[in-house]
DNA sequence: ATTGTCACCGAAAACGTTTTCGAAAAGACC
DNA sequence: GGTCTTTTCGAAAACGTTTTCGGTGACAAT
């Protein structure tokens, strides 16, 4: 039960490899006599070509890598379908590997990809990534890359982004325009950019609207877990009773505060409004119903691997590349946890 | 910035191409002296395999494939979980590809996986498989191949499963044991073996505490989806208002299933107690929370690779290799939803 | 000087494909 | 029959690695 090769069809034929090969790939030079012949008998032996053979003449695998910071999380899983989905369509498989948010295994695995020779890599950096020498690494050896969501402003690729900042800044109006004057911010750890510019635009919506802003008032979550949403929404509860809104870095989290709030029977919307980020499912469904900011989460990976592509091929017709950036919309879904009385 | 390869470093050295593979792999027959010299230059050239050439020569890529149904999927996305984990852990990456539950995708991406030359390939069956051609030829090709969760049990491969017929009797005596009488049953569509399975469990748990089984108390989905379950719901309640516990196939729809009682202020569990299956995240974010089946998902992936492993590793020494089936023990997460007054 | 034993090295084949380039065969034209 | 063009084919190199197997030289023992 040996593999098919071009060889044993060659030989049963008693012509050249190098006709049978052209003639699968419809090359002129072969006549359609002969043509037939190969195709008929490639056809009836089921021949397939040996990928690893043509992956070393060719110099690419037609394979993408992706490093996430995990998958069993809504907005990822969402984007990993967006990739796979656009890769297929296009020819290419994706190899996925997760980064637990730890640095040393995001490193790790970016040497992974890099030395089975991946045609790209797409990636969302891990929260504790402030270490940007694994990423040169991937552009110094002209690896195609773009990177989503969580990406680093320093480095020149090809990006697809939303506006956090703004994304933000309108999640917090909302919250005013319902009648929130003192309202805290549950944010992401310390080093992504998102959760930076998810701050920055909460603090931008209070000074529009000339609410003092208080440091005590904002919250840094370490894991970003349900549990320190609950944990953060006892101590807004009893550090600061009067707070009436609070903007949250994540629905995960955010679900987490309801989950505190109605234990301690503390009525949302009419005590505290909350916003979340990034609509997962669980959000409609819980009670009260959770508002929060829409992310197109699946558009992203299609966008992102878009982008990948465009950079794969003008690596192979050796044109030169402009990484580009694409910056997606997002919108308010209104449920019930900000409801106005 | 041209790729380093043996040929260089043998270059350089002024060695030939075997010594220098020789002292990379640590064969005896290099003397120390040149061995230093070869791993000091290909340290500070950084050379790293080409593995497009070793995957030829060694016929082999440390790469498996995955399909399953959906990525975007508590349940799903664990297994994958464990499944990434614990391929990475023995220097295999994993292609994963998704089949949308439909069969004809399903295979397609066999076919793209074979012909890709995979090391193996790990699956679950999607709802629309009642054909086996396509894993039939897995096998015949020889491949090496694990089944989990939604298997079919007419081929004879390795396999990952829960006894779902034995878990699902123990949620519906559960339900009894609470103070249910009239129990109705949600069911998961008509193919899938673990339908199926929890389907007869249920009937079974019925037929022993002499609860007489009515098919008009079983409903069918066709998605498994969070609207299946409030549509079932109100079905349920308008038909059969004297049900007081409902079984329903996994998490998704029995908190669609509360969803719909919570508009139309049926009391849980107070009228009807639900459990659910799989233990979903949400399952204990909701109100009120869901009782449910625990499975143990990320284990289930974590033997999955390991059943693949071992086939893969007696096919390359050339041993015979049994198939073997795992069952995980599964167990009752009692909440709210079906908390006895 | 012969034989034997080691330690070390390298030539070469093999994996299966793609593609260049030259050559042979066939047909066209005078 | 000779020349020229067109069609059709195949030899061979290349991609980079792994592994077999034989060879060389050094040294010791006889």
């Amino acid at each position: 039960m040996r593999d098919i090769t071009l060889k044993q069809i060659a030989e049963t034929l008693g012509i050249s490899i190098t006709t049978v090969s052209k003639a699968l790939k419809n090359y002129p030079d072969v006549s359609p006599k002969t043509r037939k012949a190969v195709l008929d008998l490639a056809q009836s032996l089921s021949y397939t070509p040996n990928s690893f053979a043509v992956n070393l003449r060719t110099k690419e695998s037609k394979t993408i890598g992706l490093i996430i910071p995990e998958v069993v999380h809504h907005f990822f899983s969402n984007v990993i379908n967006g990739i796979i989905d656009e890769a297929e369509k296009n020819g290419y498989l994706v190899i996925i590997l997760q980064s637990n948010e730890s640095l040393e295994l995001e490193k790790k695995q970016v040497e992974l990809l890099m030395n089975k020779r991946v045609d790209g890599i797409i990636m969302s950096l891990s929260n504790e990534s402030n270490d940007d020498q694994h990423i040169k690494e991937i552009l110094r050896r002209e690896v195609p890359f773009v990177m989503f969501d969580k990406i680093s402003k320093l480095i020149p690729c090809s990006k697809v982004i939303i506006n956090d900042q703004k994304a933000a800044f309108n999640a917090v109006e909302h919250l005013i325009e319902k009648g929130c004057r003192k309202i805290a911010h549950i944010r992401g750890p310390v080093n992504p950019q998102n959760a930076i510019d998810r701050f920055l635009g909460y603090k931008k919506a209070l000074e529009k609207n000339h609410i003092p802003f208080d440091p005590k008032l904002v919250y840094t979550c370490k894991n970003v877990t349900f549990d320190e949403g609950k944990e953060f929404a006892e101590q807004i509860a009893k550090e600061h009773p009067d707070v009436d809104g609070i903007f949250v870095i994540t629905d995960l989290v955010a679900v987490g505060v309801l989950a505190y709030f109605n234990e301690v029977n503390i009525k949302i919307p009419e005590q505290i409004k909350v916003i979340g980020f990034s609509n997962w499912f669980m959000s409609q469904v819980i009670t009260p119903k959770l508002s929060t900011v829409d992310q197109p989460s699946f558009e992203m990976g299609v966008q992102s691997f878009g982008l990948l592509l465009e950079e794969i091929n003008a690596k192979k017709e050796l044109h030169a590349f402009k990484p580009r950036t694409i910056e997606l919309e997002t919108g308010i879904i209104e449920r019930e946890s900000t409801l106005k009385k």
